[in-house]
DNA sequence: GCATGTCAAGTTGTG
DNA sequence: CACAACTTGACATGC
């Protein structure tokens, strides 16, 4: 059984995440920063109580939350914790009861840092910038109940596989609270599934299969290979596989590949998905709207053919929009 | 109010 | 070597 997952914020209903920059806690002085910081705090943790409410009243059994929760928390010059704000209490009463929510109607929370927050740099900097970051979205993951950090591999420098040596080390240096948590995603430029499965083996972590990027950056492997693959990194982690589905924008070699369509193409969900016992989020910018949209789609189950692999590998990146127009 | 430029963070690729 | 692109909505600022 699939179970659909939303993306962080919504198109039409109206629950809203804040945030503030930097630029703007640095003028004031520390208490003031910690009564707005502690403010927009509880607002999103109400903010995620609406949301999983939303969720269970919609049948949508996932949810991401998304990154800047507690904002600006890691950032050296304005760290705080939770501890710091006035409203602590409130905040983790309202943490704690999202976890109880989430719990009783088996809701799925996650996390998915930024594009810097990056294991395998070969500046140390970097690295401990991540660590950090990391830490403190599994002590949130912690006390929410997400169960899943998902990181990409990073960039290629020297090498992948030295890139990936270096993931491994640095790995081992982060608490086992974010351990536990950290799953690695096949990204659209460089990291494959092929590339991250030995490295997912090795460390025992899931790999989160994300379609769309498979598309942009095949590795010879087709849907269902892929697939097949990922789904033992999560069983023996014993939790459910974690995929992640999207439709390119602009129709393939007619725009820039990588951004999301409003919606999901329904013939860009895998048929061999369809009886799986797995978690797919769904990444299009319409949100909730597309999730109710490929809900209906998998429920009538006369949606269009799934042409599993006929982006991938079979044929050529320049003979696919003719592919797709039938 | 509304429009526009900005936002902590990294990396790759181009000129 | 410098800088744009990547991707993206909400924030922040200025009119």
């Amino acid at each position: 059984m699939i179970r659909l997952g939303l993306c962080c914020i919504f198109r039409e209903e109206p629950i809203r995440f804040r945030t503030i920059t930097v630029q703007t806690l640095r003028k004031l002085p520390r208490v003031a920063q910690l009564d707005r910081v502690s403010e927009i705090c509880l607002d999103n943790s109400k903010s995620l109580l609406a949301a999983l409410t939303f969720a269970h009243k919609n049948s949508i059994g996932a949810f991401r939350i998304l990154s800047p929760f507690m904002p600006r928390c890691t950032h050296p010059e304005v760290a705080y914790t939770l501890a710091d704000l006035p409203d602590r209490l409130a905040i983790t009463a309202h943490l704690a009861q999202a976890n109880d929510f989430r719990t009783t109607h088996d809701i799925r929370l996650s996390f998915h840092p930024d594009q810097f927050i990056i294991l395998s740099s070969p500046n140390p900097e970097v690295v401990v910038n991540s660590c950090r970051e990391l830490e403190y979205q599994g002590l949130l993951a912690e006390q929410l109940g997400a169960d899943t950090i998902t990181i990409h591999g990073g960039g290629k420098y020297d090498s992948k596989s030295a890139a990936l040596a270096r993931f491994a080390d640095n790995f081992g240096k982060i608490s086992s609270l974010a351990q536990q948590r950290l799953a690695l995603e096949n990204d659209d430029r460089i990291y494959t599934v092929r590339d991250l499965l030995p490295v997912c083996r090795e460390l025992n972590i899931p790999l989160v299969y994300d379609l769309h990027h498979h598309r942009c950056n095949p590795d010879g492997l087709s849907v269902a290979e892929a697939t097949s693959l990922v789904i033992p990194t999560w069983e023996k982690v014993g939790r459910e596989p974690y995929f992640h589905v999207s439709s390119p924008r602009h129709p393939w070699g007619s725009g820039p590949p990588r951004p999301h369509a409003d919606y999901i193409d329904p013939t860009d969900f895998p048929e061999c998905w369809k009886d799986l016992r797995a978690t797919v989020d769904v990444e299009a910018k319409a949100k909730e709207l597309a999730v109710f949209r490929l809900q209906d789609m998998l429920s009538d189950g006369n949606y269009p053919a799934c042409a599993d692999d006929c982006r991938l590998g079979r044929i050529k990146r320049e003979d696919q929009g003719s592919h797709l127009k039938n």
